[in-house]
DNA sequence: TAAATAGTGTTGTTTTTACAACAAAAAGAG
DNA sequence: CTCTTTTTGTTGTAAAAACAACACTATTTA
C-alpha cells in the first residue's frame, strides 16, 4: 500500500522498516482519513482515544477560549502527530482543535496501543518508544523557543525573536513561514492590525523583507 | 545510603525498587551536590552533561536575553528533572540557568547513559524509560498551559489564568504560588509594578485576596 | 539589635498596544 | 471572467502597559 512508504518518513517510526510496519498496523488499530484545507481534523475537547499522525499536508493547533478569541498554538507538517504528549500524559480529551491549513491525509493510532506496547521483544517497538521519545522532546524544545518569543515585551521584539528562530531552522535568511499575516498574530498572540503595522515599518526601515508567507531577513541576525 | 530514599520519589525513577537504583547508580555514574538558596546550580550556555535530578528544595529556570532582560521559564520541585528535554532532543548546552529557590540536594546523571540504557533486558530499564516519557509529556502539558497563560493580552487575564491553573492543580482556591511578586512578573512577562498594581486592584474588587505566595480565589473559577 | 538588602505597593508620565473602521488587493467560487 | 470572500495595509483613538522614581515593609546579615 502506498501510505505505508509516507509512514517510513514519520518521526515515530523512523528507522522501523515498511514491512515491520505493516506487522504493527493491526496491533496499532490504523486507520486513514482525508480532509480538506480549512476542516476540522480535530475539534478541541473531543475524546482522545488516538494519536493523529500527518502523512501529507500541514495543520494549524488552534486554541478557543471562554471570550472566543482564538490562539494558534503550532503549526504541524507531515511526519508530525498531534495528541501524543495529551496521550502520553494520560488525558481524556484534546486540549486543542486541529485544523487542516493545506489538504491532508492523517493516520489514526489507538493511543493505548502506542504508548503501552505489547511485551515481547521485538526491538521495533523499542525503536517506536525511543522515537515517541525524541518527538515528545522536540516538542517541549519548540514550546520553550515559543515561550522565548511570547516573553518578549513589544511586538517588535516578538516577530524578530520568532523570525530569528525560522531563520536559523531553515538555515538561510530567505524562508517561508507556514502562517498568513492573520495566522501570525494569532501565533504571537499580538493584534493584528498592529502587527501588520510593525511589519510593515521594519519593511521601511530595511530591516526585513517580505512578500505572502515568504520573508528575508536584511540584517546581521545578532545586531537585531 | 539516605539519599536512596529520596530517589524513589523521583518522577523518572518512580516504580524503581531501592536496589535496583543502587544498581544503576554505576552505570548512570550519578553524583550528588549541595546548593544554598540563590545560588546558580547551573549557567546558562553551560556544556550538557549530566541531567539534573532534585532530591531536595526547589530552584527556578531562568533566560537572560542579549538585552540582559531575565524570565522565568519555570520552577521545579524535588522530584523533577532539569534538562531532560534537551539532553532528550540532543542538545549540547543547556538553554538556561537553574537557580536554587531554596537550599537543594541535586544528584547529577550522565545524560547519554540514562537516555539510551544498556542493552541488558532488565525490566527497570524499561521503567525508567516510560517515566522518562511520562516525565517529557508533563513537561510539554506545563509548557502548553504557560503559553496560555503568555497568550493573554491583558494583565489581569495572565495573572487569573495562572491562578485559575495553579488553583486547579493544587484543587482548591487556597493555595501557595512558587513565586514572589518579582518572579511572578518575570514569569508572566509583564512589568512587575503593573502586576502589583493589577493585583492590588483585584483585591480591592474582592476578586481575589493574597499574602505573600499566599493566594485565594473569591470568585467562582469559571466566572472570571 | 542595628544596618543593609530585598521585596512590595503607589503614582505619574511616556510609550506601546488594542480596537475599530475602512479601502485596496488577492484569492477563490460559480 | 465576474462576483464574492478573504487577506492585507492604513489610520486615528482609546486603553493598557512599560518605565521610572520613591516610600515603606520585611527579611537577612553582621
Amino acid at each position: 500500500m502506498e501510505n505505508f512508504s509516507l509512514i517510513k518518513k514519520t518521526q515515530i517510526f523512523d528507522g522501523v522498516e515498511e514491512n515491520d510496519v505493516q506487522a504493527m498496523a493491526h496491533c496499532f488499530r490504523i486507520r486513514f482519513r482525508n480532509y480538506n484545507k480549512n476542516n476540522v481534523i480535530s475539534p478541541q475537547g473531543a475524546p482522545l482515544e488516538d494519536v493523529i499522525l500527518l502523512l501529507k499536508g500541514s495543520a494549524n493547533i488552534e486554541n478557543m477560549d471562554a471570550t472566543g478569541s482564538v490562539s494558534v498554538l503550532m503549526n504541524i507538517k507531515a511526519g508530525q502527530c498531534y495528541g501524543l504528549v495529551e496521550a502520553c500524559h494520560g488525558d481524556e480529551c484534546y486540549s486543542s482543535s486541529l485544523i487542516a491549513s493545506e489538504n491532508c491525509l492523517v493516520m489514526l493510532i489507538a493511543k493505548h496501543r502506542l504508548i503501552n506496547p505489547c511485551e515481547n521483544k521485538c526491538p521495533r517497538h523499542l525503536t517506536v518508544i525511543k522515537n515517541i521519545m525524541h518527538s515528545l522532546a522536540s516538542r517541549g524544545m519548540y514550546f520553550m523557543d515559543k515561550i522565548n518569543h511570547l516573553t518578549k515585551k513589544k511586538i517588535r521584539e516578538k516577530v524578530l525573536s520568532y523570525l530569528k528562530s525560522q531563520s536559523i531552522r531553515q538555515n538561510s535568511t530567505y524562508f517561508d513561514i507556514p502562517y498568513n499575516k492573520t495566522e501570525l498574530a494569532e501565533y504571537l498572540a499580538v493584534d493584528r492590525s498592529a502587527l501588520s503595522s510593525e511589519l510593515s515599518k521594519m519593511k521601511a526601515e530595511g530591516i526585513i523583507d517580505f512578500d505572502k508567507k515568504h520573508y528575508h531577513i536584511k540584517r546581521d541576525l545578532d545586531s537585531i
